[in-house]
Formats: C-alpha cells, structure tokens, sequence
DNA sequence: CCTCCGATCGAACGTTCGTTCGAATTTGTT
DNA sequence: AACAAATTCGAACGAACGTTCGATCGGAGG
C-alpha cells in the first residue's frame, strides 16, 4: 500500500542500526534544511561510509519519508493514550496540547523535520505523509469541534485549529531547550489556556525569560 | 552599516528592473525553497539570461536578504501607520493583525520566504534582517504588554507573542486564495479575536469551508 | 558618424551533489 | 576450517549547481 518497500531485511540488528540511521537524518535536517543536507553529513553523522547509508534506506528521500512517517505515526498513538479516561473537552484539548509538546521535547529534531518540510515530499511518498498528517489534524480537528458542540460552525472550528497547529508547529522557531527556565509542561498548558481563553485572561507563569 | 552594498547603479529603470528580478525571485523561491531553487529557475521567471540576473545582484544570497529586508521594512512601516489613532489596546492589536494579514496578501510570496528561510541567510546579511525582524517583534510584543499592563508578566506576554507569531506564520501553509470563501480582514479578525478571547469565546465566520 | 558605456548573453569553469558498483571485510552457519 | 550471506567502503559517475568571463548589442553624447 505504501509507497516504499517496508518489509525486506528484518533482523533486530538491521532495523535498529536503521533507527540509528534516522535519527543521524533527522539531526543533519532539523540543523541544515533537507536540501542543504548532504548524504556526506548524514554518513558523517551516523559514523558510517557515504555509501553504507544505502545498505539501510533506498535513498535521501526515503531518509525523510520514514522520519516523517514514524514521527506522525507516533503522535497518533500519543494522542490516544492521551487522551484515555479523560472527558472534559477542555481537558481533552489540553491533554492533545501536552501530548504535542511532550512529544516535540523528546524528539525534537524529527519533529522541527515534520514541520519544516511538510511540502518537500513528492509522489506516493507525499501521499503516504499526508494520509498520517490528515488523520492528525482531524483527530484535534474534533477536540476542537467538542469545545462547542452546538454553537460553533464547522469553518469556525477549522480555523481555530489551523491556527492552533500554527502555535503547535512554529514552536521548535523560538523554543530553546538550553535556554529556557520554564518547563515543557508549562508551556503546554499556557499555549492550550491562551487558545481556549485568550490572552486577557491566559494564566501567566513565572517571571523567567524563556528566550 | 548593511552588509550589503545597496547605494550602486541608481538610474530609475535599474531600479525598476531589480525589483522585477527581486519578485520573481521571490516568486520561485516561495514554489521551491531557497535551496532547492537554481539561479537558471529565477531567470527563466524573470526573463532574462542566467548571466543577466548578476548585473542587478551580486549573487543568491543578495536576493534573498533584499526580499526579506524590504519585506520586514514594509510591515515595520505598514504597522506604524496601522496604529495612528487607535488608542484602544485590543483595537490596537487587532490592527497589527490586520496589517500582518493585510500585507500577506498583497505580497504572499514574499512573506512565505520571510517565514520559512528566517535561519537560511548568513553573517553580516543575517545579522541586518535580524535586527529589523527583532524590532518588529518588539512592536508587537509591546502592543501584547499594553493588554494587561499591571497583571500581565513578561515571560507571559513575550511567550504569548510568540504563539501569536505562530499563528501570523503559519498562515501561508493552509491559507490558499483560490478556495477561500472568507476575505482577509475576517480572517485577520478571527485570529485577533483568538488570541484576544481565546475560542470559546471566539466570534465565528459563516459556514463555507476555507481550505 | 563614431565613441563610449551600461546592458545582455552564450559558454564555460570548478565544485558539490545523490547515487552506483565492485571489491574487501565481517558475521553466521555448518 | 570452509563456505555463504550480510555488511562496509573507496572510488568514480553523470548531473546540476552558483558563478565568471569575454564578446556582443544598443542607445545617448560629442
């Protein structure tokens, strides 16, 4: 169905020395841009030959396609967790605010990769992104939708939660892990109390500057 | 001071052709990335030879930086204008979006390469869109501070600018003119009112879908 | 008419890119 | 120990890149 083989070599070794693999790509993306990288860095990165890299992957484009893939298939499955035993819709809409961000502080590169180059993708690769993306985006899309059941219009909802990815996906701009004195669960919660209630009466945080 | 020469050739029609040459440069970057897109690209766009875009520019970089510099001058300027005789702060900030979106508009190309290439210039050219980008921010940061100025803290108003920022840039990813049904100004007033109020108390648009 | 100078371009340069290939090396199994 | 398969890599390929250079064009001033 995908548009990339998915099932070839499968000894534990193999996939894992992949995994390794990836998360040399997806350092070298995050710090260069996709087309700025060069398979010289990401073999220079991942400590391997330039043309050992494709032992484990068809090409660049598959580098990012599996990134992408794995890093939108995991927020998914986050957010289901998430979102288990919880029935307050404002609850829920922060809890898939804090699965987002927890998320962005423990992979941070795959994630600053899927904003970043979410139109560099081409073909059934693109396809295959997009599907996850979409599911992504509905999946909130709804939470969003739950936040007011009766009175909300559907282009109404839709633009809140585009705006909200906005918030979401120009984190990785500003956020500075080094820097900054306010914790990742901080954040998510003032980023969902600023989208549910707005600035004017946005619960505040301490008094560090975060950049 | 600019690292940059900018006070060379200065007939009218150089001018005139440079401007030319800076839009479609624009133009191809926006479509490709700074990267991915070839100075044969940007001629072919421009009509003129390979060769013949040097005459205007010394080179890639110098496009980019005159794009992005005379894009944030524009929205310096534009916002200051904005805010002659409001003297409402929710107005006020309301009118910033309204410029933001506003020029967004008029120079969509423009602005989506202000948004995605703000790390791709180097040096001296980077350091000079910096310093307009930072006064920019700065302009509206102070505009989120008069909302609340007793309550508010700084880390709250300055993370708050920032996730307003992202809603601003993110825009150019799912907005696309061809399929809107909503004008821009109501756009630009749903996204003030979100981060005024928040969406619960978010006044909706009509019912046709955006995008 | 001739001269000069900005404007324009075809052709080429050196570099870097993603990818390929065949040989060498390591690993796992009998 | 011996063989097969998996893994690794140096070297090279063709293509595309940004930039340069010298020649040509065209209009304004003497």
């Amino acid at each position: 169905m995908g548009s990339i083989d998915t099932a070839r070599k499968r000894t534990p070794a193999f996939d894992s020395k992949r995994i390794h693999l990836l998360a040399a790509a997806a350092r070298v993306f995050s710090e260069e841009g996709y087309d700025k990288a060069s398979m010289r860095q990401i073999a220079g990165e991942a400590q391997v030959s330039l043309a050992g890299i494709y032992h484990y992957v068809a090409g660049k484009e598959e580098l990012l396609y599996w990134i992408q893939f794995h890093t939108f298939e995991s927020l998914l499955r986050g957010l289901e967790k998430s979102l288990e035993g919880i029935e307050d819709p404002r609850q829920r809409l922060g809890a898939a605010v804090g699965n987002h961000i927890r998320h962005f502080g423990d992979n941070m590169q795959e994630l600053k990769v899927c904003a970043r180059e979410l139109e560099t993708l081409e073909g059934d690769a693109y396809e295959d992104v997009r599907r996850l993306r979409r599911s992504y985006f509905e999946a909130v899309h709804n939470l969003v939708k739950e936040l007011q059941p009766q009175r909300g219009t559907h282009l109404g909802s839709w633009l809140a939660t585009a705006n909200l990815f906005g918030m979401l996906n120009w984190f990785y701009q500003w956020y500075d892990p080094e820097r900054s004195r306010v914790s990742l669960d901080d954040l998510a919660a003032q980023q969902a109390s600023l989208f549910l209630d707005g600035y004017t009466s946005c619960n505040s945080i301490g008094d560090d500057r975060g950049n």
